[in-house]
DNA sequence: CACCATGTTAGGAG
DNA sequence: ACTCCTAACATGGT
């Protein structure tokens, strides 16, 4: 369950993984392969299968990210990729494999359950703009912008087309950093508070990114076994780490938020 | 069985 | 035009 740092760890590993072109694409699910970006997974169907082969034997490039998508390239074509929820791709042997990638040393796997993330083969041109198109500037490289509106700043810093590459875990977790409420109007938000939110985001995108590691594969909080290193993410009812007031939970645009009452509470018009 | 899940989108109400 | 909510995608874990 993948947001920036997961994605950027993703796109590292590829990286090392495949610097010679692939031998043969095998496809068992021919739903991930999507049309456009912005199709649902079993929307948008075509003919994807054949052109993923097309990649076959062609020198691939060092994979591009921005926000939660990956460009990679190979030649005149590339994909777009998107994990989405559940989307994971590793060179281990793993339930639900949805497509395998055949290198010289083996098999790389995308597998994903849930079909929420997806490999979208487009002309080199189109990709680019596949990789940014309705996306905000990137959390990590570009840094948070100030934003506006009357949402609650949590829901707003979720907002793929306000800044890219934030979810439901980072954000709770930024603005734990960042002592700020998660249920404040982004309006409301004064200079001191926006300072504090751009170290909170770009320290907890750091300090996940870190705690990946230097491993070859990834794991997420989800998995069996999967650590949990964040100090509110399903949380509830423990202390704070930084001042021991019960962690709460409250829910925003439908999605739980784990934040603490006691450190993040914003005196309020 | 009920409810939850690091994502995204379409549709509808106010 | 904004803002907000719900359902849907399809599956697994608690």
């Amino acid at each position: 369950m993948p947001e920036l740092p997961e994605v950027e760890f993703c796109r590292r590993a590829l990286d090392r993984w495949v610097r010679a072109p692939i031998r043969a694409v095998e496809v068992l699910d021919p739903r991930v392969i999507r049309g456009a970006t912005t199709a649902r997974p079993t929307a948008g169907l075509d003919d994807g299968a054949a052109r993923l082969t097309r990649l076959i034997d062609r020198p691939p490039a060092p994979p591009e990210r921005h926000g939660k998508r990956i460009l990679w390239r190979f030649g005149e074509d590339a994909l777009v990729l998107h994990l989405g929820m559940t989307g994971k791709w590793t060179r281990r042997p793993t339930p639900h494999a949805k497509v395998i990638l055949h290198l010289d040393d083996g098999p790389l796997t995308y597998a994903d359950p849930r079909l929420l993330g997806g490999i979208v083969p487009l002309p080199l041109a189109a990709a680019r703009a596949a990789l940014t198109a309705g996306l905000g500037p990137d959390a990590l490289r570009d840094g948070l912008p100030r934003l506006t509106g009357r949402r609650p700043i949590k829901v707003a810093l979720m907002d793929q087309a306000a800044v890219a590459g934030l979810g439901n875990l980072h954000a709770a977790e930024a603005l734990w950093r960042a002592c700020v409420d998660p249920r404040a109007p982004t309006d409301t938000l004064d200079d001191d508070a926006w300072a504090r939110l751009r170290v909170g985001v770009a320290e907890q995108l750091r300090f996940a990114l870190q705690t990946l590691g230097e491993d070859e594969e990834i794991l997420y909080v989800e998995d069996p076994g999967g650590p949990n290193p964040f100090p509110l993410y399903q949380r509830a009812g423990e202390p704070c780490p930084r001042c021991g007031a019960p962690i709460g939970r409250l829910v925003q645009a439908g999605r739980s938020t784990w934040w603490c009452p006691a450190c993040q509470a914003v005196s309020r018009p």
